[in-house]
DNA sequence: GAAAATTAGTTAGCATAGCTAACTATATTG
DNA sequence: CAATATAGTTAGCTATGCTAACTAATTTTC
């Protein structure tokens, strides 16, 4: 039998809701995704730039950790960004296995202009929209990165 | 001071939330990510499987366009499917050019099985989540998705 | 009605990006 | 000092994007 509803009430079918959030994501991610190609770089790419422009420098494992893939994975996307003259290494003094990546100044000005590029026309289509949802939007966004946190 | 609020004001900036909404949508999809080895379906052959199931037959090119993916990438992506026997497809009578694409009873029985698996640890935490907020993100998810298609 | 143009889908070839397994080099531990 | 653990890399697989160039069928034009 159901005990006493508090305010966890899983009421509106939270499968449903998850579903439908990871689909929205696929689509608005499809939506955004050019292949950046003047640049040559690609999501993978930018978005671990991104974590060493905002977040700054970090060991290759850690920046792995931070984009939640495997070592590998980050071995390439970095040796990429490097042929591109994006990103910046040296070997740290304390432990000579440990890399130190960091965003060159080409590096930083690129994530910011790619980013600017791919966001702008959902931003144009946001302009468009009742102020109200935006809000709504922007509110969700929150919601949803939390989420990926688990909370 | 503030003017008097319409509809259409852009007042908190659009660039900015469609920026947040992006990477949103990035770190939902890392969480949720899984690379489903056991069935040997990726990400986008998953997510054409679920037009096909939802939204009935569709011909490769109306499939494409639904995934905002090109033709030929449909095609391959078409062709995964079918070597796993999840869809099924027949040429059309009246337009022998024209493929009719359908998910088969394995299809339809493998997509509500992987899209649970995919989106069961957010719907978990959904679950913690007060009613009022999961609706808030029901609705969201419904506005990124017309966001995608320019609304 | 035949030639030309258009449309639907495929094939070939390239690049990015995920993964695991197996390797090298360095650090730590027993 | 030997064994073990850790940081990254390399090799090799798969999936998914793309464009260019192709085949086959339909529609349009003359």
């Amino acid at each position: 039998m159901e005990p006493e509803k508090g305010k966890q009430i899983p009421e509106p079918d939270a499968l449903a809701v998850a579903d439908r959030l990871h689909s929205a994501a696929i689509h608005l991610l499809r939506r955004v995704r050019t292949r950046d190609t003047e640049s040559g770089v690609g999501p993978a790419q930018l978005s671990a730039l991104s974590v060493l422009v905002f977040a700054g420098p970090r060991s290759l494992g850690e920046l792995a950790a931070a984009e939640q893939v495997r070592p590998p994975t980050m071995s390439r996307i970095v040796a990429g960004l490097m042929r591109a003259g994006l990103v910046r290494r040296h070997v740290t003094k304390e432990d000579r296995r440990r890399l130190r990546l960091e965003a060159t100044a080409r590096g930083t000005d690129l994530l910011w202009a790619a980013r600017k590029r791919r966001v702008e026309s959902l931003a144009a289509t946001l302009r468009q929209l009742p102020t109200d949802q935006v809000e709504q939007l922007r509110q969700a966004a929150e919601l949803m990165d939390q989420l990926s946190r688990g909370m």
